[in-house]
DNA sequence: GTCATGCTTCGGCCTGCACCGAAGCATCGG
DNA sequence: CCGATGCTTCGGTGCAGGCCGAAGCATGAC
């Protein structure tokens, strides 16, 4: 009965669910910054439009906003925030899964994309698999940072593939499970996760097409092959 | 930019938003059913609009129903809807912290709490801290279900609270960690999880009191203490 | 200085939707 | 049978909020 943050819960959740709105923070999902005209193309309104929008997710603190020059440039204010929008998009997507894939782009997404500075699709839940199947985390023991640590085999295995894992910095968290909205399971999100994906791109191993989904070049594709499942394609 | 799934996560967040709804969605969080009208005097509006309000939900598979009788028993869909639920409230309660928690029946549901049937808030925390301390969790290393199972030492742990833990059943995750909106770190979740809460209700340690608030009965107190951080009141 | 660009603010329009009362069906009890 | 209870459907009201064009400020280029 007394639940009493339910307003609160309704007021986030409307942000949400306006279509411009929502479009922008999908935009925005690779956590990579936008420019509130970029934003206003997302979203299909205009300018105008668009600057009411940004006004309200800013007064919400769902976004961040940075001045350069005369152009505003937005981003998400956190990982919560990214991970309410992906939790939503599970909800979303869950009836849909083998229906509404059938769009090229769509597909892509699916196989490969950003998700907040890590990766997510097929190949992000490849990645996480092989370091599991590889014994390469263990639960932290250690309350705060609630997540994964990784054990010595942990730490050889990502170095086959030329990535000296990250210490862990500040209070974000190092690794965890992040849930995936299109295959509906984890793949490793924080710190690490973040590390390995710059570490993959500046490597020449994956690159980004458009918005936000993840390919693997040639070269990437003959490095990781061995390391990752045969299911993946 | 084209992330074509925008339109269906608006309308899913539309559906949150509405407070009444966000209201009626807060009330299931514990997993349990309520009937349509229990869940017209939560949100505080009359039985017509409850009803049209619930017709959404069900529309949209966010609820599910189960006649009995003349009344009408709703429950949460499953654990994707509990989950985004939880997300969003970790972002719409992210500011308000030390503020709001100001009143008796929050700082209970913040002590302790169900969340869609397994423990929540501090005590369900020092519950998985204590756990993870034991290293009783490892990482599952086959592919599917991802998140965690018991080892020896974790088999062992819950025994001297008199648990025997269940076997994995369906495809329902067996444990994992599960995002904590008040005290913004993890606690378990999944079967496992589920399991636990049963048997500490069953066996009189802990109850239910206002809504889905959950508290240490004196024997629990008793029983709990010494496995529990000193942390915990 | 002048002009272009990027973004915001203002005013007015209009749609969508939550709300309730009253009436309509079911189900249960006598 | 009858009435009571639980819930849904219908019709009408009213408000919140999204949308845009036009005008207003900045910043940067020249």
């Amino acid at each position: 009965m007394d639940t009493p943050h339910e307003p609160r819960l309704a007021r986030v959740a409307a942000l949400v669910a306006d279509p411009a709105r929502s479009r922008m923070l999908a935009h925005l999902l690779s956590g990579e910054r936008a420019s509130a005209g970029e934003l206003a193309r997302a979203a299909s309104v205009t300018p105008a439009t668009a600057s009411g929008h940004l006004a309200q997710l800013l007064a919400s603190s769902f976004v961040v906003c940075e001045a350069r020059g005369r152009h505003r440039y937005y981003r998400l204010a956190g990982p919560e925030v990214a991970h309410a929008l992906e939790a939503l998009a599970v909800v979303a997507e869950r009836d849909v899964r083998d229906r509404a894939w059938a769009s090229p782009s769509r597909q892509r997404l699916r196989w490969g994309r950003c998700c907040y500075g890590h990766l997510a699709g097929r190949l992000g839940v490849a990645l996480f698999d092989a370091l599991r199947q590889a014994e390469g985390l263990r639960v932290t023991t250690t309350g705060a940072a609630g997540g994964f640590e990784l054990t010595e085999a942990g730490r050889r295995w990502p170095d086959g593939l030329g990535l000296t894992p990250p210490a862990p910095t500040g209070r974000r968290r190092y690794a965890y499970a992040c849930l995936d909205w299109s295959e509906r399971t984890d793949h490793l999100g924080g710190q690490l996760a973040d590390a390995l994906y710059r570490h993959l791109t500046d490597a020449g191993w994956i690159r980004r097409t458009e918005g936000r989904a993840v390919e693997l070049t040639a070269r990437g594709h003959q490095q990781l092959r061995p390391h990752l499942g045969p299911g993946l394609i």
